[in-house]
RNA sequence: GGGGGAAUUCCCGAGCGGCCAAAGGGGGCAGACUGUAAAUCUGUUGUCACUGACUUCGGUGGUCCGAAUCCACCUUCCCCCA
């Protein structure tokens, strides 16, 4: 019971960064070096039957390291945060029994928030019938007048979301209505950090760099039958309204190219787009997190820079 | 050969004499983010010495106090008839 200090958190490490970093090249290496076992940080990878369009690490760049958490997922089935950090805090648990270093590699930010610092709690699970009355009230009366009604139960909350953003509205008056105020439940469910955590944050000094990195990722994924992929996903519906997979970067937009209404190369570019802005509000995301360090990824593309980007993570990772 | 239509800010596209640096959308750039997060949302986007000035609406020249908007010619593109 003595020596409650950080040294008796249990420590993870991590490699996050906007999607094609290089985040899985360089997280298998450095496993390699750390006795590490890779666990899944992403929303989307975890899911079955999205392995390409997700650019989910195929057997042989895994290289034998074991990883976790990828790919076990019904895309049909809706999954949270809070399902991410349940799942991930036991599979860490069990990697840390092992002996080994649990490397979390991914680009949700949230995900690594969420495990790190708790999100929320069971006092205001989800409520699909209320969500569904508060989204047609903001149908039928306007956004304003759905925030109104959040101004009145929690003005901190309404004062932080904006009017228009519906989605976060609804979950919190969702919240207020559980129990009590979104502010209140935000604070006392954000805690301290429960791990010691190693980050780096992989970033660009070069964002055109990135940007290339994106395209010729989208034209290998393309390459790689990502038509067969999607056409696979509609078949089982998974990518019906409300479902995971449906808001994946990567499916809809190819479903106007299968649909005959676009060509290949129009859906191939609005794919590359998508992409690009999702990759930059990564970047926004973890440009402002200051328990990661940042590792510039413009030289990770050689086998030169990949090595000396190995090199200091995993120092980072083994330093006491 | 004849007739008709169109050229607008990075792109698409409104505007049709003053309230126009010019709607809207896309893209770009920046940002937010606590149970949908590869989602959702916000701001910004001609230049500058920036509560004002300057340069823009294919080109040139006109009309007018005043033009992206009207006229003439030129250039390019599209459609129709031959």
């Amino acid at each position: 019971m003595k020596g409650k200090s950080e040294r008796s958190l249990p420590r993870i490490a991590a490699v996050v960064g906007p999607t094609a970093s290089g985040k899985t090249a360089l997280s298998v290496d450095v496993a390699k070096r750390c006795r590490g076992e890779i666990v899944c940080l992403d929303s989307m990878q975890i899911y079955s039957g999205m392995e390409i369009g997700t650019a989910a690490p195929t057997e042989e760049e895994k290289c034998g390291v074991p990883h976790h958490l990828f790919g076990f997922a019904d895309p049909r089935v809706p999954f949270s945060c809070t399902d991410y950090a349940a799942l991930a805090g036991k599979v860490i648990g069990e990697i840390t029994e092992r002996g080994n270093l649990p490397i979390l590699v991914g680009g949700t930010g949230l995900y690594l928030d969420s495990l790190l610092f708790g999100c929320g709690d069971a006092s205001a699970a989800p409520d699909a019938d209320y969500r569904e009355e508060l989204f047609s009230i903001a149908e039928r009366e306007g956004n304003e007048a759905l925030h109104a009604m959040l101004r009145k139960k929690d003005p901190e909350a309404a004062e932080a979301i904006h009017p228009n953003n519906v989605k976060r509205v609804v979950r919190a008056l969702e919240i207020c209505r559980a129990c009590g105020t979104k502010s209140d439940y935000d604070r006392r469910s954000r805690g301290k950090a429960r791990y010691e955590l190693r980050g780096v944050y992989l970033c660009f000094e070069d964002r055109g760099l990135l940007y290339s990195r994106i395209d010729k990722r989208v034209d290998a994924m393309i390459g790689c039958g990502l038509a067969d992929e999607t056409r696979h996903l509609l078949a089982t519906g998974a990518l019906e309204p409300g479902t995971t997979a449906s808001q994946a970067i990567g499916y809809k937009e190819l479903i106007p190219y299968l649909r005959g209404e676009e060509t290949l190369a129009e859906a191939s570019e609005k794919l590359k787009t998508a992409t690009r802005r999702y990759a930059k509000r990564q970047i926004t995301w973890f440009s402002g997190k200051d328990y990661l360090t940042r590792l510039t990824a413009d030289g990770l593309g050689g086998r030169e820079g990949l090595n000396e980007a190995v090199d200091i993570t995993a120092r980072l990772f083994s330093e006491e």
